[in-house]
RNA sequence: UCCAGCGUAGCUCAGAGGUAGAGCAAUCGGCUGUUAACCGAUUGGUCGCAGGUUCGAAUCCUGCCGCUGGAGCCA
C-alpha cells in the first residue's frame, strides 16, 4: 500500500510503496543505499542485489540525484537511522530521471544557492526550517484561537502609510496612487472595535535599502489588536504567546531541531514571564557597559540591542521609549508624558527585535493633535480618527516579525533562509 | 548610501609576473552496512568585463559590473 515517510512507523514489518526523490546514494557491488525524501521526511532504502531483479539493482546503482521514483519495500526498525526505520527495498520504479542536478552534497556559496532557491528548498536543512516555520504559524493560530481572537485580514493595497516612517513600495491603483502595506495595524484597530480581540497574519513590504542578516524587503507579520487591554495586559499576552510558540516547536519539531543542531536548552528556558527593562534603565545599562555613543533620546543601533539582549537569557522587553522616536499613535505614559506606553521585545542570542507594540491613543482630542503634529491630515486618515469618535476604548496591540522569530528559534545565521522565496535588496529571483 | 573583502572548471577553492591546478560533481570501472561512503581512471577553462603597464598579465594599475560581510535606515 502507498504511504509517506512520516507514516512508515504505522507499517512496521509491512510492505509499502513510497513516492520519493533520490536525495543521495551510496552503492557497492552488491548493495545500494538510497537516501530518499518525499516531503514528509527522509528515509534510507537498502537495496540488496538478491532482493530485486537485475534491472532494478542496476537502476539502484545508476539512478541520479533528485530523480523521482516509486520505491516498494519492507519497513524495518534500525537504530542507526535518525528516523528509527529504514526500508528493505523489494521494488523500484523510475518516474523521471533527473539529469545534472546542480546542488551536490558538497559545499556551495550563498549566491549559487540563492539562484537555485527553488531547488535548495529540497535540502534537509531548508526542509527543517520550513517545517519549523509552519509549526510557528500553526501554534500562533492555536494560541489566539484559544484566547478568543478572530483572524482578520487587512488589505495589502493601501492609500497611505501606517507610520510614515518607512519607505513604501509605490504602485498605481487605476488613477490613484497606492502603496503596498507596511503594517496592517490601523485596520486591525478598526477590527478590534468590531470584534474585540483580533489578529492578522500577512505579508508586509518595506522599500528600505537594508542589507543585513535581519532584514527582508517582503516579510510576514502577526499583528494582534485587543480592545479593553492596557499596556501591562498586552505585555502578558505577548510573553505567553511567544513562550507558547517556542514550547510548541520544542514538542512538535524534535527531528527538525536535531537536523538544525539547535541547542534545545536555550529554548527550554523560554517561559513566561519575560524580564522587563525601561528604555531609561537600558541606556544606563549600556553606559555602564562602556557604550559612549548613545544618549537618552537616541534610538538603539544593532550593537546596542545585542548588548541589552545578552544581559538576559530570555527575550527581554524594553519599555517606555521616548515619545518622539516612536509612532504617532502610541499612548503617552500618564506618569511621564515624555515616554510612550510601548515595548519592544528583543530576542536572545543577538537575533534582534521580534515584537514592537504599544497601548494606542484612545482620546480623540490627543489623536487629532498628533495628526497635526505629524502632518497626517487629509482624507486618507479620516476613518482612523473616527475610531476615537464612536465609543473609543483603551486598547493595545503588537506586531511580531515571523522571519526573525523563525531565525531565532531555528538558530540559523541569516533571515533569508526563513522564508521560501526571500525578497532581498538585490534579489527578485527566483 | 558608506566601509571592508571577493569574482579562476558545473560547485568549493589554490595559484600573487614565465606551460591553467586540486577536491567534489559528471562519465567508465571496482567494492555486501554505507552515513557529505570509499578506491582507480577519464572528461572538463573567454581566469567577471573593458582599457593600460610589460618581452610576457589569472597575477601589477585604472574604470565598470556582480557578489559577500558589516554600518546606517528599519522590524
Amino acid at each position: 500500500m502507498k504511504t509517506t515517510i512520516a507514516n512508515v512507523h504505522k507499517h512496521l514489518n509491512e510492505t509499502v510503496t513510497i513516492g520519493a526523490w533520490l536525495h543521495n546514494k551510496r552503492s557497492s557491488g552488491k548493495i545500494s543505499f538510497l537516501q530518499l525524501r518525499d516531503g514528509s521526511g527522509f528515509i534510507q532504502g537498502v537495496v540488496a542485489k538478491a532482493a530485486v531483479s537485475e534491472e532494478e539493482f542496476e537502476l539502484s546503482k545508476e539512478i541520479s540525484q533528485e530523480s523521482s521514483l516509486y520505491v516498494t519495500g519492507t519497513v524495518v526498525e534500525d537504530s542507526r537511522s535518525p528516523l528509527g526505520y529504514e526500508l528493505q527495498v523489494t521494488g523500484l520504479e523510475l518516474i523521471q530521471e533527473a539529469v545534472d542536478y546542480p546542488i551536490t552534497p558538497k559545499e556551495h556559496g550563498t549566491e549559487f544557492l540563492m539562484d537555485h532557491r527553488h531547488l535548495w528548498l529540497r535540502s534537509k536543512k531548508q526542509h527543517a526550517i520550513m517545517k519549523v516555520r509552519n509549526e510557528i504559524i500553526r501554534s500562533t493560530y492555536e494560541f489566539f484561537n484559544n484566547e478568543g481572537f478572530v483572524k482578520i485580514d487587512p488589505p495589502i493595497l493601501t492609500g497611505a502609510s501606517a507610520e510614515g516612517t518607512t519607505e513604501l513600495f509605490h504602485t498605481k491603483y487605476f488613477d490613484e496612487d497606492a502603496y503596498l502595506s507596511q503594517s496592517g495595524q490601523l485596520y486591525m484597530e478598526a477590527a478590534a472595535m468590531a470584534l474585540g480581540r483580533v489578529f492578522s497574519f500577512g505579508p508586509t513590504f518595506r522599500a528600505e535599502k537594508s542589507k543585513t542578516r535581519r532584514h527582508l524587503i517582503e516579510f510576514w507579520m502577526i499583528e494582534p489588536e485587543m480592545a479593553f487591554m492596557d499596556h501591562e495586559e498586552s505585555l502578558q499576552m505577548q510573553e505567553e504567546y511567544v513562550a507558547f510558540v517556542v514550547q510548541s516547536v520544542l514538542k512538535n519539531c524534535q527531528v527538525e531541531l536535531d537536523t538544525l543542531e539547535r541547542d534545545r536548552s536555550q529554548l527550554e528556558k523560554i517561559t513566561a514571564p519575560f524580564p522587563r527593562i525601561t528604555y531609561t534603565d537600558a541606556i544606563q545599562l549600556l553606559k555602564d557597559q562602556g557604550f559612549d555613543d548613545i544618549d537618552w533620546g537616541d534610538d538603539f543601533g544593532a550593537p546596542h540591542e545585542t548588548a541589552i539582549a545578552e544581559s538576559f537569557d530570555k527575550p527581554v522587553f524594553i519599555t517606555h521609549f521616548p515619545l518622539h522616536i516612536k509612532a504617532f499613535y502610541m499612548k503617552p505614559d500618564p506618569d511621564n508624558p515624555d515616554v510612550a506606553l510601548c515595548a519592544d521585545l528583543i530576542a536572545p542570542e543577538g537575533y534582534g527585535e521580534i515584537i514592537g507594540g504599544s497601548e494606542r491613543i484612545d482620546d480623540y482630542e490627543l489623536m487629532a493633535q498628533r495628526y497635526k503634529e505629524h502632518d497626517l491630515e487629509g482624507p486618507a486618515y479620516q476613518w482612523y480618527l473616527q475610531l476615537r469618535q464612536y465609543g473609543s476604548v483603551p486598547h493595545s496591540g503588537f506586531g511580531l516579525g515571523l522571519e526573525r522569530t523563525v531565525a531565532w528559534i531555528t538558530g540559523i545565521e541569516h533571515i533569508r533562509e526563513t522564508i521560501p522565496f526571500p525578497r532581498l535588496l538585490n534579489r527578485l529571483y527566483p
